[in-house]
DNA sequence: AGTAATTAGTCAGGGCACTGATTATTTCAG
DNA sequence: CTGAAATAATCAGTGCCCTGACTAATTACT
């Protein structure tokens, strides 16, 4: 009688969204490289030699869960760890030369895929589509990170 | 140089959207029950005695992982699992009197939250942001299961 | 009736995501 | 300069998510 309607429900169509996309990734894109670890590598692209923290900042990623990651990538030989001679907590990230290539490959495909994803959009709904997450997403990340209150230095 | 900007990568905004959604699901409705699980307690107060797989399609879980979440469900005591008599290889669910409280508790907070999360769109916007997500989803769905292709019979 | 194909569920294995506790290093304050 | 606070990374634990291989039960086809 109570049972209530999931497709007006915000978390249970990311959910769904994330599941779609997950599938053609892995049939369009690659079965090896998951996306989280695409946005690693171009991170690494964008800015060679970042420690992992703010990898996984840049990208979306907890403490945890960036180091599993990064483990991974490091196992495939895509990237290099090495500690921070200035800062001996730190581990600076840079790709090697077949991360470079691997992310070339996938940023080909990636677009491609992201075409036939968005196919079912107008430009301007694509648009719009990016405008409306990108709002909802920032501010409930802002909710988690209470400005801080300005602290009263005595 | 070749870097790209994951802010218009459609599956870079969902993963974070349902993070964000993730964070304020702990924050708002429970820490204990999750939004699958309870979007499973919702599929079985709309259709008692639905079975495992059933109850997976309903609310877009693969087989494997309505499995588990079923099982932490039973576990928790807020659903009961029987054997169809009618067919041995089904399992029959159906929640207990403490698996339909916890669904009307979370339903009210769910709604609570859905506010929140949504606060930062208009209700035209909002219509907008459903609609959009359920055509991208549903087409990447539809991709999946190509329509069979009228096979013809010799 | 008896074998083949289908179907429901389980299991093993890999990856993403978070929290809380711990370790090592650096920085700050007295 | 030394003890306290902060910071980078790891680890243990829980849960979601998928695939491919497997088992058990049912249905369909001779």
């Amino acid at each position: 009688m109570a049972a209530v309607d999931l497709t007006t429900h915000p978390g249970h169509l990311a959910r769904r969204l994330q599941q779609a996309h997950y599938l053609l990734w892995n049939t369009m894109v690659s079965e090896e490289i998951t996306s989280p670890q695409f946005a690693v590598l171009n991170a690494l692209v964008a800015e060679p030699g970042l420690d992992q923290r703010t990898v996984g900042e840049r990208v979306g990623l907890d403490r945890s869960t960036i180091a599993e990651v990064i483990s991974r990538l490091g196992r495939r030989g895509l990237l290099d760890k090495v500690r921070d001679p200035q800062d001996g907590r730190r581990f600076l990230l840079r790709l090697t030369d077949e991360g470079v290539r691997t992310h070339r490959k996938l940023t080909v495909r990636t677009a491609r895929m992201n075409q036939v994803f968005l196919a079912p959009l107008s430009a301007d709904e694509q648009t719009l589509f990016f405008d409306l997450i990108r709002r909802v997403s920032d501010a409930a990340e802002g909710l988690r990170n209470p400005v801080e209150p300005l602290a009263v230095r005595s």
